[in-house]
DNA sequence: TTGTACGCGTTATCAC
DNA sequence: GTGATAACGCGTACAA
């Protein structure tokens, strides 16, 4: 038997496969792990044998400093404990696990200052990628994120932001103004005259972009929208701001837009508080598709945004070495008609 | 001035922050990083001008192996796009920040097999520990996976699993069982006597303990407790089956119990959509809180689950050096009683 | 093809 | 207090 230098503590180095295997560290390092050079079948079957006897698993940290380069994508949302940041994640995370990736994942909470600690923080790892997966005001990008963008380019790092990107960032959206769009023509056909839509904070890009493409695509069909709300984009903010629109009087036959379904959750339990029907008094409609959709009232009609495909395609734009967005092909929402906006005659 | 030495490409080394700075590497370090030694204060204000100038940020792969260890946590769950799940990871990587650790995340899609080899690979990482957050089945732990688990524990790993672990284990649960008792035994108070109810797949931990809960609740409060279906933990499940039940016949004022809110927001919408109605005819409540409950039905009662709480904890457990389970206090479970569940008289 | 030796960026142990 | 210098675990010219 070989002698006992079982590695006292801590796990087993590529130096003890190679001495287990009584190779050199070279050879032991260019059969474990990729190398283009060719090693002798015997060599490689105990060295193998050696690693496999040893537990041996590289260590990443020493990898990446040698190499000089991570397996490293961080993502940064605004909210991983929100329905549609899990999903984003989730694509990510499939991507990255497809592309041999590992992922890094921190959290703004929609604060500023605090993502730009993070961003910073996040440039220790020497990421290869990094994924902004933040709740962006238009114009609020702080001069010094900005910089601290840079600064991750310039060592190599590939930044992709979601939603509308700067020129020359790597950027790619889901669609929000062409899904709501599709929405309001959809509803304008289904014979909807009068709109009311609660949208978040006024500034901010997806709940903006949701509202524009709502009132075009309404308006094109035929419609109009008589007003816009902002609050919060949350359940609260939707039932708030329905009650006070249920006090200023509604119409019957209104339809309200939600620019999420949370959004649109909370306008559907504040329209039946109130005794309203949804559907057949007061429709409402709202964007994301979120699981409990269908259960929401008589069913929510809403868009059906993929995040989980945002997220695998962030993914696969942090990773590649050349991307270009012309060669992204718009991802699909899809409108679904559900009980909360039944066909009106007239 | 200084020289010309821009790092032509790539990040600001320590090195260059010395040499800037006219210091030697050691004491850049000292300064830079938490060190007890001390530093004239001259050199500290020039070292952390050059740090500031160059826009350094330690390499963190670098540092961990000079220090042998990384200052990571790795998080596995089951599904990341669960709104559970999300909780548990938003719980995890706040207190991350607040430890000043950084969280890398993995998703095993429920499949054992991938479970194992993430795992795996997560060693590489040299992670300081790792939080298991994935559904377990009684039985089901391969030994090829606990292998794993103590190799990493062997190398100074602190694995955590969430829901019962073996003994000598960190582990920290949610406290399904005592939850869902809670539940039955208001329910039972608020007059109800017929239950029927609907989990998931026989085995799994989690459900099974909800079932248990709920059943002795339930039971000593008066109740009974007429059948238990299973199925997957899924709203299209929970639809399905509730189907069943409904064309089995199901006698007025009994009371459906399924195993997660999502579970339930689909046995609602199978008897809305059966003509029954929830709260008046067939009573319904669910499990975890999650964001629409209020607006599913008339109001879903559940038991607010606080998976943020289980993954701050969590990540404790996996961060600090000693800890002991019979210190942790048991969560807050919270029942619900919304209007899906109204007194009955009689 | 295989092995030697140096470098990666940082920490830590020593002398000074 | 400060500064050389040897680790840390690994990749990779370069030489053999």
């Amino acid at each position: 038997m070989s002698e006992t230098h079982a590695p006292a503590r801590g796990a087993a180095t590529l130096h003890d496969v190679a001495r287990e295997a009584g190779v050199s560290l070279a050879t032991a390092s260019r059969v474990l792990n990729g190398s283009t050079r060719k090693v002798a079948e015997s060599y490689r079957e105990r060295v193998d044998a050696a690693a496999e006897k040893l537990g041996y698993t590289a260590n990443l940290s020493a990898q990446a400093t040698a190499r000089g380069t991570s397996a490293i994508v961080a993502l940064l949302v605004a909210d991983i404990g929100d329905v549609s940041f899990g999903r984003l994640a989730s694509g990510v995370v499939r991507g990255a696990e497809e592309a041999g990736f590992i992922v890094t994942i921190a959290d703004t909470g929609r604060d500023p200052e605090r993502e730009l600690r993070l961003v910073r923080t996040l440039r220790g790892q020497r990421p290869r990628g990094l994924i902004l997966g933040v709740a962006r005001k238009a114009g609020s990008d702080s001069a010094a994120l900005q910089n601290e963008l840079t600064a991750l380019a310039a060592m190599g790092c590939h930044v992709v932001v979601l939603g509308e990107g700067e020129p020359g960032q790597r950027s790619i959206s889901l669609g929000n103004r062409g899904g709501a769009e599709a929405l309001g023509a959809e509803l304008a056909e289904l014979g909807y005259r009068q709109a009311v839509v609660i949208g978040g904070p006024e500034g901010l890009r997806a709940s903006d972009d949701r509202i524009g493409g709502f009132t075009a695509g309404f308006t094109d069909g035929g419609g109009t929208t008589a007003a816009v709300r902002h609050g919060a984009t949350t359940r609260d903010a939707g039932y708030a701001v329905a009650r006070e629109l249920l006090a200023d009087g509604l119409a019957e036959g209104t339809l309200i837009f939600g620019v999420s379904d949370l959004v649109a959750a909370g306008i559907a339990s504040a329209l039946r508080d109130a005794g309203r029907q949804v559907g057949v008094d007061i429709a409402v409609a709202g964007f994301d598709d979120i699981p409990t959709c269908r259960d929401i009232g008589p069913g929510l009609t809403t868009v059906r945004a993929p995040f989980d495909d945002l997220g695998y395609r962030a993914l696969r734009a942090a990773v590649e070495s050349d991307w270009q967005h012309d060669a992204e092909v718009p991802l699909a929402l899809e409108v679904v008609v559900r009980g909360s906006t039944p066909r009106r005659d007239g």
